[in-house]
DNA sequence: CGCCAGGCTTCTA
DNA sequence: TAGAAGCATGGC
Protein backbone atom coordinates (compact mmCIF):
# COMPACT_ATOMS: atom_id res chain seq x y z
CA UNK A 1 0.00 0.00 0.00
CA UNK A 2 1.45 2.89 -0.75
CA UNK A 3 -0.17 5.77 1.25
CA UNK A 4 -1.31 5.99 4.87
CA UNK A 5 -4.13 7.76 5.79
CA UNK A 6 -6.93 9.68 4.47
CA UNK A 7 -8.25 12.95 6.21
CA UNK A 8 -11.23 15.18 5.69
CA UNK A 9 -10.40 19.00 5.55
CA UNK A 10 -13.48 21.10 5.27
CA UNK A 11 -14.37 20.56 1.68
CA UNK A 12 -10.98 19.06 0.58
CA UNK A 13 -9.91 15.11 1.37
CA UNK A 14 -6.37 14.28 1.99
CA UNK A 15 -4.63 11.22 1.60
CA UNK A 16 -1.17 11.38 3.58
CA UNK A 17 2.24 9.19 3.51
CA UNK A 18 1.86 8.81 -0.36
CA UNK A 19 5.01 7.10 -1.40
CA UNK A 20 6.25 6.39 -5.39
CA UNK A 21 3.41 8.77 -6.90
CA UNK A 22 4.41 11.92 -8.61
CA UNK A 23 1.72 12.95 -10.21
CA UNK A 24 3.35 15.26 -13.08
CA UNK A 25 5.33 11.90 -14.44
CA UNK A 26 2.23 10.07 -14.29
CA UNK A 27 -0.18 12.58 -16.82
CA UNK A 28 2.80 13.32 -19.04
CA UNK A 29 3.50 9.38 -19.61
CA UNK A 30 1.60 8.50 -22.42
CA UNK A 31 -1.08 6.17 -20.52
CA UNK A 32 -3.60 8.74 -20.24
CA UNK A 33 -5.21 11.14 -22.28
CA UNK A 34 -7.02 14.08 -20.04
CA UNK A 35 -5.43 15.36 -17.74
CA UNK A 36 -3.98 19.01 -17.75
CA UNK A 37 -2.21 21.08 -15.44
CA UNK A 38 -3.91 23.95 -13.76
CA UNK A 39 -0.72 24.75 -11.79
CA UNK A 40 2.61 23.77 -10.64
CA UNK A 41 1.63 20.45 -8.99
CA UNK A 42 -2.00 20.76 -9.82
CA UNK A 43 -4.10 19.12 -11.92
CA UNK A 44 -7.46 18.49 -13.30
CA UNK A 45 -9.47 15.38 -15.25
CA UNK A 46 -12.33 13.57 -15.65
CA UNK A 47 -12.95 9.81 -14.27
CA UNK A 48 -16.17 8.27 -14.83
CA UNK A 49 -17.65 11.04 -14.89
CA UNK A 50 -16.55 12.60 -12.27
CA UNK A 51 -14.62 15.78 -12.50
CA UNK A 52 -11.44 16.14 -9.90
CA UNK A 53 -8.60 18.55 -9.22
CA UNK A 54 -5.81 17.12 -7.09
CA UNK A 55 -3.13 18.84 -6.02
CA UNK A 56 0.37 17.20 -5.01
CA UNK A 57 2.07 18.41 -1.77
CA UNK A 58 5.20 16.73 -0.30
CA UNK A 59 3.67 13.50 0.06
CA UNK A 60 -0.40 14.13 0.04
CA UNK A 61 -2.38 14.48 -2.45
CA UNK A 62 -5.28 17.14 -1.75
CA UNK A 63 -8.34 16.29 -3.65
CA UNK A 64 -10.12 19.64 -3.86
CA UNK A 65 -14.01 19.61 -3.14
CA UNK A 66 -14.03 15.86 -3.27
CA UNK A 67 -15.96 13.79 -0.36
CA UNK A 68 -13.59 11.23 1.52
CA UNK A 69 -16.45 8.82 0.01
CA UNK A 70 -15.30 9.35 -3.24
CA UNK A 71 -11.88 9.41 -3.26
CA UNK A 72 -11.83 5.59 -1.46
CA UNK A 73 -14.74 4.82 -4.06
CA UNK A 74 -12.83 5.55 -7.12
CA UNK A 75 -9.71 7.83 -6.56
CA UNK A 76 -7.37 5.25 -4.75
CA UNK A 77 -8.15 2.50 -7.05
CA UNK A 78 -7.57 4.99 -10.56
CA UNK A 79 -4.36 6.15 -9.06
CA UNK A 80 -3.54 2.43 -7.58
CA UNK A 81 -2.40 3.42 -4.11
CA UNK A 82 -3.06 0.32 -2.95
CA UNK A 83 -0.43 -1.50 -4.68
CA UNK A 84 3.19 -1.40 -3.40
CA UNK A 85 5.41 0.21 -5.54
CA UNK A 86 8.80 -0.57 -3.14
CA UNK A 87 8.11 -4.06 -3.62
CA UNK A 88 8.10 -3.89 -7.49
CA UNK A 89 11.44 -1.14 -7.26
CA UNK A 90 13.29 -3.12 -5.19
CA UNK A 91 13.06 -5.87 -8.15
CA UNK A 92 13.46 -3.48 -10.91
CA UNK A 93 16.46 -1.22 -9.38
CA UNK A 94 18.67 -4.93 -9.77
CA UNK A 95 18.92 -4.58 -13.06
CA UNK A 96 21.68 -1.27 -14.29
CA UNK A 97 19.45 -0.65 -17.36
CA UNK A 98 15.70 0.01 -15.35
CA UNK A 99 17.32 1.38 -12.77
CA UNK A 100 18.47 4.55 -14.76
CA UNK A 101 14.30 4.53 -15.88
CA UNK A 102 13.45 3.95 -12.28
CA UNK A 103 15.57 6.83 -10.62
CA UNK A 104 14.28 9.35 -13.61
CA UNK A 105 11.10 9.23 -12.27
CA UNK A 106 10.48 7.13 -9.16
CA UNK A 107 6.87 8.43 -8.63
CA UNK A 108 5.64 6.26 -12.22
CA UNK A 109 2.62 4.64 -11.59
CA UNK A 110 0.20 2.79 -13.86
CA UNK A 111 -2.90 3.84 -13.67
CA UNK A 112 -6.63 2.24 -13.60
CA UNK A 113 -8.69 3.56 -16.14
CA UNK A 114 -11.88 2.23 -17.13
CA UNK A 115 -11.70 -0.64 -19.57
CA UNK A 116 -14.38 1.25 -22.38
CA UNK A 117 -12.35 4.74 -22.35
CA UNK A 118 -9.22 2.84 -22.35
CA UNK A 119 -10.11 0.85 -25.28
CA UNK A 120 -11.31 4.32 -27.46
CA UNK A 121 -8.48 5.98 -26.36
CA UNK A 122 -5.53 3.45 -27.26
CA UNK A 123 -7.86 2.78 -30.85
CA UNK A 124 -7.11 6.58 -31.31
CA UNK A 125 -3.52 6.09 -30.26
CA UNK A 126 -2.10 3.93 -33.28
CA UNK A 127 0.32 5.82 -35.80
CA UNK A 128 -0.85 9.17 -33.79
CA UNK A 129 1.44 11.13 -31.11
CA UNK A 130 0.40 11.83 -27.65
CA UNK A 131 -0.93 15.62 -28.51
CA UNK A 132 -2.88 14.79 -30.77
CA UNK A 133 -4.74 12.27 -29.18
CA UNK A 134 -5.63 14.11 -26.10
CA UNK A 135 -6.90 16.41 -28.77
CA UNK A 136 -9.25 13.93 -30.10
CA UNK A 137 -10.20 12.62 -26.89
CA UNK A 138 -11.46 16.26 -25.92
CA UNK A 139 -13.04 16.60 -28.87
CA UNK A 140 -15.19 13.48 -28.60
CA UNK A 141 -16.27 13.81 -24.65
CA UNK A 142 -17.39 17.27 -25.89
CA UNK A 143 -19.07 15.85 -28.73
CA UNK A 144 -21.33 13.37 -26.85
CA UNK A 145 -20.35 12.90 -23.67
CA UNK A 146 -22.56 13.87 -20.98
CA UNK A 147 -21.39 18.05 -19.36
CA UNK A 148 -20.24 17.47 -16.21
CA UNK A 149 -18.60 19.91 -13.62
CA UNK A 150 -15.96 21.43 -16.11
CA UNK A 151 -16.17 19.38 -18.89
CA UNK A 152 -17.98 16.38 -20.43
CA UNK A 153 -17.70 12.45 -19.39
CA UNK A 154 -16.35 9.88 -21.36
CA UNK A 155 -19.42 8.74 -23.65
CA UNK A 156 -20.78 5.39 -23.42
CA UNK A 157 -20.87 2.94 -25.95
CA UNK A 158 -24.57 3.74 -26.50
CA UNK A 159 -24.26 7.53 -27.24
CA UNK A 160 -20.85 6.49 -29.58
CA UNK A 161 -23.16 3.49 -31.51
CA UNK A 162 -26.08 6.10 -31.90
CA UNK A 163 -23.29 7.83 -33.93
CA UNK A 164 -22.40 7.39 -37.52
CA UNK A 165 -18.63 7.39 -38.76
CA UNK A 166 -19.45 10.31 -40.43
CA UNK A 167 -20.81 11.94 -37.81
CA UNK A 168 -17.58 11.82 -36.17
CA UNK A 169 -15.50 14.41 -38.68
CA UNK A 170 -14.98 17.17 -35.86
CA UNK A 171 -13.23 15.00 -33.85
CA UNK A 172 -10.41 14.80 -36.93
CA UNK A 173 -9.55 11.22 -36.07
CA UNK A 174 -8.80 10.64 -39.89
CA UNK A 175 -9.52 6.77 -40.22
CA UNK A 176 -9.97 5.62 -36.73
CA UNK A 177 -13.32 7.09 -36.64
CA UNK A 178 -14.96 3.71 -38.62
CA UNK A 179 -13.29 2.02 -35.43
CA UNK A 180 -14.67 3.88 -32.95
CA UNK A 181 -17.88 3.10 -34.00
CA UNK A 182 -17.28 -0.64 -34.78
CA UNK A 183 -16.18 -0.52 -30.84
CA UNK A 184 -19.56 0.96 -29.43
CA UNK A 185 -21.11 -1.37 -31.78
CA UNK A 186 -19.75 -4.41 -30.35
CA UNK A 187 -20.23 -3.28 -26.67
CA UNK A 188 -22.76 -1.53 -26.52
CA UNK A 189 -24.84 -4.80 -28.27
CA UNK A 190 -23.41 -7.21 -25.92
CA UNK A 191 -20.53 -8.98 -28.48
CA UNK A 192 -17.68 -7.78 -26.47
CA UNK A 193 -18.00 -8.42 -22.87
CA UNK A 194 -15.46 -5.95 -21.64
CA UNK A 195 -16.20 -6.97 -17.57
CA UNK A 196 -14.97 -10.55 -18.56
CA UNK A 197 -11.49 -9.62 -19.99
CA UNK A 198 -10.70 -8.84 -16.09
CA UNK A 199 -10.74 -12.67 -15.55
CA UNK A 200 -10.17 -14.33 -19.10
CA UNK A 201 -6.69 -15.99 -19.51
CA UNK A 202 -4.98 -13.46 -21.54
CA UNK A 203 -4.40 -14.96 -24.80
CA UNK A 204 -7.74 -15.36 -25.18
CA UNK A 205 -8.63 -11.56 -23.52
CA UNK A 206 -6.12 -10.54 -25.94
CA UNK A 207 -8.39 -12.31 -29.16
CA UNK A 208 -11.32 -11.19 -27.72
CA UNK A 209 -10.42 -7.19 -27.84
CA UNK A 210 -8.65 -8.08 -31.65
CA UNK A 211 -11.95 -8.99 -32.90
CA UNK A 212 -12.62 -5.23 -32.78
CA UNK A 213 -11.41 -3.29 -35.92
CA UNK A 214 -8.24 -1.18 -34.91
CA UNK A 215 -7.08 -3.35 -32.16
CA UNK A 216 -4.06 -4.86 -33.28
CA UNK A 217 -1.80 -7.13 -30.83
CA UNK A 218 -0.37 -3.81 -29.37
CA UNK A 219 -3.41 -1.48 -28.77
CA UNK A 220 -4.99 -4.94 -26.99
CA UNK A 221 -1.79 -5.21 -24.86
CA UNK A 222 -2.46 -1.22 -23.44
CA UNK A 223 -5.95 -1.89 -23.33
CA UNK A 224 -5.28 -4.97 -20.85
CA UNK A 225 -2.52 -3.00 -19.10
CA UNK A 226 -4.03 0.36 -18.38
CA UNK A 227 -7.66 -0.45 -18.43
CA UNK A 228 -7.61 -3.96 -16.68
CA UNK A 229 -4.65 -4.14 -14.52
CA UNK A 230 -3.53 -6.76 -16.42
CA UNK A 231 0.66 -5.67 -15.22
CA UNK A 232 2.11 -8.88 -16.99
CA UNK A 233 0.83 -7.27 -20.03
CA UNK A 234 3.98 -5.67 -22.44
CA UNK A 235 2.80 -3.15 -24.66
CA UNK A 236 5.65 -2.67 -27.71
CA UNK A 237 5.35 0.63 -29.50
CA UNK A 238 7.99 2.09 -31.52
CA UNK A 239 9.71 3.70 -28.37
CA UNK A 240 9.76 0.43 -26.71
CA UNK A 241 10.60 -1.88 -29.29
CA UNK A 242 13.61 0.98 -29.67
CA UNK A 243 14.52 0.42 -26.33
CA UNK A 244 14.35 -3.52 -25.70
CA UNK A 245 17.00 -4.08 -28.62
CA UNK A 246 19.01 -1.37 -28.26
CA UNK A 247 19.37 -1.78 -24.11
CA UNK A 248 18.25 -5.59 -24.34
CA UNK A 249 19.68 -7.08 -27.00
CA UNK A 250 19.91 -10.30 -24.92
CA UNK A 251 15.96 -9.93 -24.43
CA UNK A 252 14.05 -8.75 -21.33
CA UNK A 253 15.31 -10.35 -18.18
CA UNK A 254 12.52 -12.99 -17.41
CA UNK A 255 12.29 -12.24 -13.71
CA UNK A 256 10.35 -9.18 -14.86
CA UNK A 257 7.55 -11.23 -16.26
CA UNK A 258 5.17 -10.92 -13.87
CA UNK A 259 5.44 -7.01 -13.51
CA UNK A 260 6.34 -6.36 -17.09
CA UNK A 261 3.93 -3.77 -17.97
CA UNK A 262 5.46 -1.44 -14.91
CA UNK A 263 8.59 -2.22 -16.10
CA UNK A 264 7.59 -0.88 -19.44
CA UNK A 265 6.26 2.24 -18.39
CA UNK A 266 9.05 3.61 -16.35
CA UNK A 267 10.91 2.58 -19.44
CA UNK A 268 8.72 4.50 -21.95
CA UNK A 269 8.98 7.55 -20.17
CA UNK A 270 12.18 7.31 -20.10
CA UNK A 271 13.72 6.67 -23.37
CA UNK A 272 10.72 8.99 -24.67
CA UNK A 273 12.19 12.20 -22.16
CA UNK A 274 15.74 11.27 -22.43
CA UNK A 275 16.12 9.97 -26.49
CA UNK A 276 19.82 10.62 -25.73
CA UNK A 277 19.50 7.44 -23.59
CA UNK A 278 19.38 5.48 -26.91
CA UNK A 279 22.49 6.96 -28.92
CA UNK A 280 25.26 5.49 -29.35
CA UNK A 281 27.85 4.33 -27.76
CA UNK A 282 25.97 3.52 -24.60
CA UNK A 283 26.65 0.89 -22.61
CA UNK A 284 24.34 -1.39 -20.89
CA UNK A 285 25.89 -1.33 -17.63
CA UNK A 286 25.93 1.91 -16.71
CA UNK A 287 25.80 3.13 -13.06
C1' DC B 1 8.50 19.36 -49.42
C1' DG B 2 9.41 14.88 -46.48
C1' DC B 3 9.37 12.46 -42.07
C1' DC B 4 7.26 10.93 -37.95
C1' DA B 5 3.71 9.78 -34.46
C1' DG B 6 2.22 4.53 -28.07
C1' DG B 7 -0.23 0.57 -35.62
C1' DC B 8 -3.71 -1.48 -38.11
C1' DT B 9 -6.03 -3.34 -42.30
C1' DT B 10 -5.57 -5.09 -46.63
C1' DC B 11 -3.25 -6.81 -50.43
C1' DT B 12 0.31 -9.76 -52.47
C1' DA B 13 3.42 -13.57 -53.10
C1' DT C 1 2.54 -16.97 -43.09
C1' DA C 2 5.39 -13.01 -43.98
C1' DG C 3 6.19 -8.57 -45.85
C1' DA C 4 4.88 -4.17 -47.85
C1' DA C 5 1.60 -0.57 -49.20
C1' DG C 6 -1.87 2.59 -47.79
C1' DC C 7 -3.92 5.09 -44.50
C1' DA C 8 -6.02 10.78 -42.04
C1' DT C 9 -4.07 14.30 -39.60
C1' DG C 10 -0.90 17.67 -37.84
C1' DG C 11 3.80 19.15 -36.01
C1' DC C 12 8.31 19.83 -37.29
Amino acid sequence: MDYQKIIAAGADTVVEGVRNCTLASIVDSGQCFRWRAVGGNRFFGIVDGRACEVEQQEDMLIFHGIPREEVEGLWLGYFDLERDYDAIKTRLLQDMVMREAVVYAPGMRVLRQPPWETLCSFILSANNNIPRIMGIVERLCALCGEPVQGGYAFPTPEALAALSAEALAPLRAGYRAPYLIDAAQKVAGGALDLDALYTLPLPEARKQLMRVKGIGPKVAECVLLYGFSRIECIPVDVWVKRALTTLYPEGFPADFHAIGGIAQQYLFHYVRCCPAALGAGRENNVE
